[in-house]
DNA sequence: CGTGAGTTTGACCAGATGGTCAAATCAAGA
DNA sequence: TCTTGATTTGACCATCTGGTCAAACTCACG
């Protein structure tokens, strides 16, 4: 491997081809059940030449998390302080919806981390998404002394939020066994935007 | 194994220690992630020992799994179309809530599962569940059309009913890193009262 | 071209893991 | 107590899996 000289075409091409295997192989059968020949098949590369360019399964995994945590954390950032208390909400809310609906398998992988007690990204919680979170609970918990919404316990306000956006990418299987035919989607959109806006009117 | 005989007191106890095992390591680890050895550990037996109870891994996955459904389903089964609407919908989310702190290793095992993509019980969850989930709706919609409560989606209803309870037990690890030390089910009892309590006033 | 760095792979290894089996031990009723 | 079926186990096996390595191959560039 090339000490730290800038990647070569190839090596950005098989980095990448990669880390979309494994995203694919790690959202749905977790680290454990996820192993390094099906990403390697995945990704069409043989399994020692896989582990050229990753030193180890763990090191796939860690790379494919903290380079999408952020995405992950994005649609929160957005939430401005400036903007109108109840569109800056709901328009919060209508990202991290369009997020499980276009990026299923990001959900899941944070998913199946999450649900296993988090053994690799605990850190990342208690700091980096703890201080992000602290920092926007300040802007609802100022926009409810203001009066401009309903006062309620904000850091539950996020975790309903999550909840129940991410609800559809994780429990996507169980969602659609109730739903049949109908688009998951077309249906929340409207649900949750009529649910926030009657929790949220002061 | 005796053919059909009425199970012997060795076989309850071993059976029950099994099972309570394979609880502990399935909703921590996972499917693929748990270990035989692991379980038999835990349940005091030795790994042939387990395997003279139950023959093969997923048989004793499939038991649990099977075993807790109904568990898992009572808090629905219970609404009752000739209670008060608003009443029941909310005792039936504070069983919901209750289960989630009282029973988080069962929310974490389907979780696992769901998550994945049900590979083991998918059929349930278009028989049974479906089933049950019409069954309930129909009430819910009764209920709607007689002014009692919002018009509202019913299955998205159920949806974020489910999603806003069983988060505290499946993602209790991100729950616990932004709260620190506060109770989780202090805030999140009065917050979802509150919430549903908003949402479904007509 | 020629060359050295970058890339790829077949063969291989060690440990983990699900499962088997024959033999030993135990329990309970006749 | 004796017998028979139930229970338990140590030893073992095949397979899977993460990871290694030396050798071969390819590419970019002087």
């Amino acid at each position: 491997m090339s000490k730290d000289r800038a990647p070569t075409r190839i090596q950005k091409k098989n980095r990448a081809a990669i880390l979309e295997a494994a995203l694919n192989v790690f959202s749905s059968h977790g680290f454990r059940g996820a192993t390094v020949d099906q990403i390697a098949t995945e990704a069409g590369l043989s399994k020692p030449n896989l582990l050229y360019y990753f030193p180890t399964k763990e090191a796939i995994h860690t790379a494919l998390l903290s380079g999408l945590l952020e995405t992950w954390l994005a649609p929160l950032h957005e939430l401005d302080a400036n903007g109108d208390p109840m569109e800056e909400i709901l328009a919060y809310i209508r990202r991290k919806l369009e997020m499980s609906r276009d990026l299923p398998r990001e959900s899941r992988l944070f998913a199946n981390e999450l649900v296993q007690g988090a053994p690799r990204i605990q850190d990342s919680l208690s700091s980096d998404l703890k201080i992000l979170v602290d920092e926007k609970t300040a802007i609802l918990v100022g926009w409810m002394d203001q009066g401009k919404i309903a006062q309620l316990h904000p850091y539950h306000l996020i975790f309903s939020i999550w909840a129940l956006t991410q609800h559809y990418a994780d429990f996507d299987v169980q969602v659609r066994a109730i739903l049949g035919d109908e688009d998951p989607f077309e249906g929340a959109e409207p649900f949750v935007d009529t649910l926030y806006r009657k929790l949220l009117m002061p």
